[in-house]
This record gives C-alpha cells, structure tokens and sequence, in this order.
RNA sequence: GGCGCCGUCGCCAAGUGGUAAGGCAGAGGUCUGCAAAACCUUUAUCACCAGUUCGAAUCUGGUCGGCGCCUCCA
C-alpha cells in the first residue's frame, strides 16, 4: 500500500514520494506569539501530529521544523498596549468590543506579567511579549497535549541575516524592488517570467492587477507586491539591512527559515488553510525566485474549527482559548473530538443546535461527552483485557506459546488502520478501525469457557488472541497519539477529570459503595438498590463485577 | 466582484464511478439479584433539477442554502 496526500498545489491526491526516501522533510507553521493560542491552533497541531507520528510509523525518517513568527505587527500593536497600560485608549478599539468582564481581568493580568518580566531587561517590550507567549505556547497552552517535538522550532529574530541575504538573491534576481527604504517583492515581472504566481490559491494575476489600485503615495509598484522588508519606524524593534533599518515583512521569514533547516526543495509544508493566500503563495514566489527551483513538493492544509458554521477568530470574540478548553475537558478527549473529523474539514461547534434530543445544548459539550465515552470503551476495554491477562499469568494457565486464533478480523485492524491512514490520513476512519477492533476484543474477553474451549487452540487460544488484539490496538493508538500504556491510568485521569468537574468527593463515594457491598453480602437488595440509586442522582453510576464494583462519573 | 470549499440517517462523521464505514441517540435481544457496562440484531439512496454513463452520493451544467480566502488569522 502506497501512502496518498491531498496536496493543494495539485488539487489531487498524489501517491508520496519523498524526495530523499526514507527522509520526510515538513514544515510547519507555527504561530505567531502575541496572544494565547486557542483550539484552532491546537487542532491544527493535533492533526499535523497525528500525520508526523503515522509518517514515524510508516518508518520514515521524520525532520519536523515548526517555527515561532517573533516578529510582527501584532507582536510590537501589543507591546504598545502593554506600555499604555490599561488606562490606555487602545481599549476603546474595536477589536476589543466583545471582551467582556472576565476576559479584560486575564488580559490585563497578562499584561502586568509581561510589564514585570520586562522590567530591568534592556530589550525591546515585543520581544518580551514574544518570549513570554513562547513560554505559555511550551509550558501551559501545549504542555498536557504531548506533541511530537520539532527537530527545531526556529524564531525569525535568529534568522535576520539569512533573511537578508535572502532578499538580496531575490533582488539580485530582479523580482524585488527597493523603495524608500522598504523592499517589495515585483510580483508582475516575476510572473511575466515564471507564469507560476497564483499556482497554489488559483489566483490570476492578470485580474489581481486589473483590480488593484495602487494610490500615488502607495510605495508598491502594483497591487499584489508585497513587502519582503520593512522600514523601521519609530519605536519598533529593527535590525540593520543594506536598505536601512527595519525588520522582515510577513512572509519571508518562513521561506528563509524552512530551507535553511531543511533545504530547497523539500516535501511537505503544513498549515492552517487560511494561509494559503497570500503567506504561502508569497513563499513559494520567494523562494523560487530566489532559488530558480521548486520550494516545496507537498502542501497540506488543515480546516478550521468553527463556532455556529462561522470561523473562530478574535474579532468575534467567539474563540475558545485552549486554557477554557482544556477546563472542558482532558487532553485526550480533544485529541479524540480531532481525529474524529478528517483534517482538511471543518469542525463546528453550534451553540444553537440541536444535540442528542435536548434542545440548546452546546454542541462544544455534546462533543465532548461522546469523546469521553468513546474512550472510556476504548480504556475499560483494553483494561479488562489487561486484568484477565494479568490474572491468567498469575493461577498458571499463562497462554504463553499459545498460538491466537486464526480471526480475519483480528488481521483487519491493522490492515484497515493502515489503509484509512495511506488514504490521506483519514484519522476519522482510523478512529473508527479501532472501534471495530474494541469490539472484537471484548468479544474474546467476555466469551463464555464453554465457546471458548471450543476454539481452535482450546480456552488458552482465547488468552493469547485477547493478547494479541489489544497489542495491535495500543500500538494504533498511540500512532495517533492517543494513550497507549496503562489503560486503568488514563480511566483514572478520565476519571479524576470528571470528578472534579461535578464537585465530587471521592472518598464519599467509595464509602457508599463499600456500605451498598456490605448490603449486598447481607441480600439487602433494598438498601442496596437505594445507594445506588443515591449515587446515581449523585451522578455516579456502578457496575459490578466478578472483582467488585466498578464506578464511573456521568456526564451531562 | 474574483478564487475556493461544503450541503450524506434525529445528531456527529467516512465514502470522488459499481450499487451508502463508524459513533451517539432510538428499537429488540443475550447476560445480570437489579443496573444507562459488554456483546448481537435493527434504522439513510446521499439539498434540488437536468445531463454524461451499462452504472453516480461520487463526473458535467444549473438552482437553492451555508462557509472560507481576497486585510491579520491555524
């Protein structure tokens, strides 16, 4: 099986070819540090993980680069607001119309972090901002969610000079432009010689021209230049450049950053589909004309997640920061929520739709509850196939030697896991794969002794075919990145999650049960039946077992 | 206005030419002192119209509805 990627520079799947097998060179883009990240980010880099952890699977050798844009308009608007302080007019501006009372109080707590890690530091305030939101990016917004980690996580304020050096091939080329101390990028004389501008978005230039309009004061030869670097105005970060002070314009900093740490050409480049115009056609234009060859062979794009069908974004005020989200919930139920959609869709989350019958219920909250169940199956599942095993080493009938039944659908799991995941990634069908392959799982954990000794093999054949099977589903799962040691650890996490959220006790509960099993042991059906029934109003339902009685928190 | 995407069972979501994966919810059953666990069975002709084809959810044209990019954006 060959393994196919959607690549929008095609518009087609294509059958991989890296371009130095078994290297698989990808770039993918970061983030740009002034703010919290949000779950539109974090979707992005759980998809993009899960694809690098198949590619690690498919035993190709992996050279990841993400970078952080430390440089920018927003980073330095930032700073400015910061130096204001929140007495500042910035916090009439309309950007900030939808902030209400618990937003402002973060925000400005976050600015008073800043102002105090800045004070006594001889840099200029951006660059603390950066900084500080490449912290929170490692250690707070990223840390639980266990991403694959880059080979290098380049910042454009360390490449300055291979930027530079950049644009001055660019220039030496003749498809850039200087003017008043800024440099533009001649997207016109550049396609009249190439024809390739506008080949990743389908863009025309001739149209893009025709209606641009260039005002006489504009520095822009035409309409769709753009600028590869900046002059320094008062007050903002600047290096010094053959045109003057300045700093790097938005889209070259990724072209410099990406080929000096994997070459040109290389095979995937990543990111949200918003970049697709202008950053990444602006990259490939670049560094082409730079180079005079291919930039990059594969382009992937990750959908958005979106709020009642509407992108999220800050203007709206409709986005969730992956700190509210992770108050939501765990870690690996948002991993779940995104590999249960394929990475190039949309997700939406409708607050007015309906879900599950009830009427109003978030779908934000609709989504999670099925992921939680969803796993817990998958956990309890792979648990009670780890106790039997367990139990089974310990009173000598050890299945060891024992060969697995010969069960198609045993093969089928990995076979299918596979061939969705060759499919262009297809995490939804995979999710799905390993659904199916739970289920034959518990059938083998729960079969009666007297099907089973009817197997061929006999009753042990059922052991180690239980072995079997839940060693091809952890090792699926963690492919995508999803908790593959001890299932009752991850029960226990999914566990202690809801627990906290509905304000329980632990230690209440489990004296209810302890006195609802000493009912049971006297055939006090009654008391018995009306501790659980107290539990469950509680939201705490039970199950017994031949072990004892297990617990779980509703949800909902 | 330009470019592009989407519309699949009550909800979520796969499927890009061969006769609709999976999940949730619903119904029935096995098991169980009871139990919302587990397992089994069951539930769609794919927005609409017209074409191409032996055959289309899948291709073409059109209609309606939703969205994205074109300014910063994962």
């Amino acid at each position: 099986m060959s393994l196919r990627i959607y690549n929008v520079l095609t518009q087609q799947k294509e059958t991989f070819a890296p371009i130095q097998p078994p290297q698989v060179n990808f770039y993918l883009c970061g983030v740009t540090v002034y703010g919290r990240s949000h779950i539109g980010h974090l979707r992005c880099f759980l998809s993009f993980d899960a694809i690098l952890r198949y590619f690690r699977y498919r035993d190709y050798d992996v050279r990841f680069v993400r970078n952080f844009t430390d440089i920018d308009d927003k980073i330095i608007a930032r700073a400015a607001e910061i130096s204001a302080g929140p007495e500042g007019a910035w916090r009439q501006d309309e950007a900030y119309a939808n902030y209400d009372d618990a937003m402002w109080s973060e925000r400005l707590d976050e600015d008073a972090l800043i102002r105090e890690r800045a004070a006594g530091q001889d840099r200029h305030l951006a660059e603390v901002v950066a900084d500080y939101f490449i912290d929170v990016f490692h250690n707070e917004d990223f840390q639980p969610f266990d991403l694959v980690a880059p080979m290098s996580e380049p910042r454009v304020s360390q490449y300055i000079p291979q930027i530079i050096a950049l644009i001055e091939k660019i220039m030496a080329n003749g498809f850039a432009y200087e003017s008043a101390g800024d440099v533009y990028f001649d997207v016109p004389t550049y396609h009249a010689k190439t024809q390739s501008y506008g080949r990743l978005s389908g863009r025309d230039v001739a149209q893009m021209l025709e209606g641009a309009r260039v005002a006489p004061s504009d520095k822009k030869r035409s309409g769709p230049d753009f600028v590869l670097w900046k002059q320094a105005r008062p007050g903002e970060p600047s290096w010094p450049s053959p045109w003057g002070d300045g700093r790097p314009g938005w889209h070259i900093e990724c072209s410099a950053m990406s080929v000096e740490e994997l070459g040109q050409p290389f095979d995937i480049h990543g990111g949200g589909k918003d970049l697709i115009f202008p950053h990444h056609e602006n990259e490939i234009a670049q560094s082409e004309a730079a180079a005079q060859m291919p930039y990059c062979h594969t382009w992937m794009h990750n959908g958005f997640i979106t709020v009642d069908g509407v992108k999220m974004s800050k203007s709206l005020g409709n986005f969730i920061t992956i700190a509210e989200g992770l108050k939501m919930a765990p870690p690996e139920v948002w991993r779940y929520i995104v590999l249960s959609t394929h990475y190039a869709n949309p997700i939406d989350f409708s607050r007015t739709r309906e879900v599950q019958g009830a009427q109003g219920t978030e779908v934000v909250r609709g989504s999670i509850d099925i992921a939680f169940d969803r796993l817990e199956y998958f956990y309890e599942s792979l648990q009670k196939a780890a106790q039997q095993l367990a139990e089974a080493a310990v009173d000598g009938s050890d299945a060891a030697g024992q060969a697995p039944v010969d069960d198609a659908r045993v093969d089928a799991i990995k076979a299918q896991f596979c061939a969705a995941m060759d499919d262009d990634f297809n995490t939804a069908r995979a999710v799905a794969t390993i659904g199916e392959g739970m289920k034959v799982l518990n059938e083998f954990c729960d079969m009666k002794a007297k099907a089973a000794a009817k197997l061929p093999g006999g009753a042990s054949a059922r052991l180690s075919t239980v072995a079997k099977i839940a060693d091809i589903l952890r090792e699926v799962l963690g492919v995508l990145g999803l908790p593959a040691g001890d299932p009752t650890a991850v029960l226990e996490g999914l566990r202690d999650f809801s627990v906290a959220q509905r304000g329980l006790d632990r230690a209440w509960i489990e004296a209810q049960i302890d006195a609802r099993l000493a009912a049971r042991d006297a055939r006090d059906w009654a008391r018995s039946d009306e501790i659980r029934d107290a539990l469950l109003a509680a939201g705490v339902a039970l199950r017994d077992g031949p072990k004892g009685t297990a617990w779980k928190v509703l949800r909902g």
